[in-house]
DNA sequence: GACTCCCTATCTCGACCCGATATACTGTTG
DNA sequence: CAACAGTATATCGGGTCGAGATAGGGAGTC
């Protein structure tokens, strides 16, 4: 549903083929955001059905042909339309270990330690690999996203060491 | 992926139907989880083809028939060795809002601000409902869970007036 | 008494999205 | 020279969602 919005937006400051989409995603908002080319391909051949943008293939040596996608003034128009509305309370999160959490009567406390250390895991790892990228991040836009992403997988870290604190207890 | 799991975890507590498996994940998982009958019933089809679980319907006057789900020793197998695995670094955040802000360059800066306060208005009535809940959780894992989104919106709700101000002073 | 909601209950439809995989050539590194 | 990583496109199966269809009953309002 955004996805095709997040595609106009990126291609209103460049002309861009889908591979490049893709990296530009994983770069600027991969902490938030996904694009895999499942996604992004289809959606492209989409908006271009719909003459919101034009595809121009360059031929490359020794590279694969690209397909240079820009936007049209019809696709600038439909993608300033949707940023200027207030977005809706969406909310997608899902977190796995959340749901193995709620089931852990079925688990042993050693075991649900094992579930909470290894979800501490990913995020230390993640923040780690977002406190580089936040020095590199050459727009504040970036640095918002890393600042959003950061700030979450902080609160979560503390909310992680007071459950393990309850359980350790009542056990 | 993980709901066909969830519906079992559920059912390795009472037998239920499609109707009550909804309502039970929307009072203790609402918060971090969603189960919309357009997943609920195909899944438990599935589940059924699997033998994972049975299902026995009962009439009941001045109401619909319902489909009384109950979980087979085959579905507790399924869900155990599932609930005993590591969980993976999943992480399925998506945010309107975080999109439009990436993209807030095509906005005025009073329509940032705008955007930015729609999102706290969101996140302060999900607060004010959580903090509802809260004394009314019956159970620690219900507790963990709202307590997972409560420190998660409040954390929001930081960055949130940390990025006002850095929009603000350089405006 | 008529009207309008809301609740119970099942189900499907179109659309979206994801991860994995296929294809194919090139440059690098051990 | 073999293995791997990068560039680049695309599809497939399957999970997921929101909205709507269907249908009867109870509660509250004018």
């Amino acid at each position: 549903m955004s996805h095709r919005y997040l595609i106009l937006g990126l291609l209103m400051e460049h002309p861009m083929s889908g591979y490049d989409i893709r990296k530009h995603v994983q770069t600027a908002l991969g902490a938030v955001a996904n694009a895999s080319y499942g996604t992004l391909y289809p959606t492209l051949h989409k908006l271009l059905g719909e003459g919101a943008v034009e595809v121009e293939e360059i031929p490359q040596q020794s590279r694969p042909a690209k397909k240079v996608y820009q936007i049209t003034g019809e696709g600038r128009q439909v993608f300033l339309t949707w940023l200027k509305q207030s977005p809706s309370a969406d909310d997608q999160t899902r977190r796995e270990f959340l749901t193995k959490l709620y089931l852990a009567k079925y688990l042993s406390t050693d075991e649900v330690l094992r579930l909470l250390s290894v979800r501490r895991g990913h995020i230390e790892a993640a923040v780690q690999t977002l406190a580089a990228d936040q020095g590199r991040a050459a727009e504040a836009r970036q640095a918002w996203i890393i600042s959003y992403a950061l700030s979450m997988h902080k609160a979560e870290l503390d909310w992680l060491e007071q459950i393990e604190h309850q359980i350790v207890e009542a056990s």
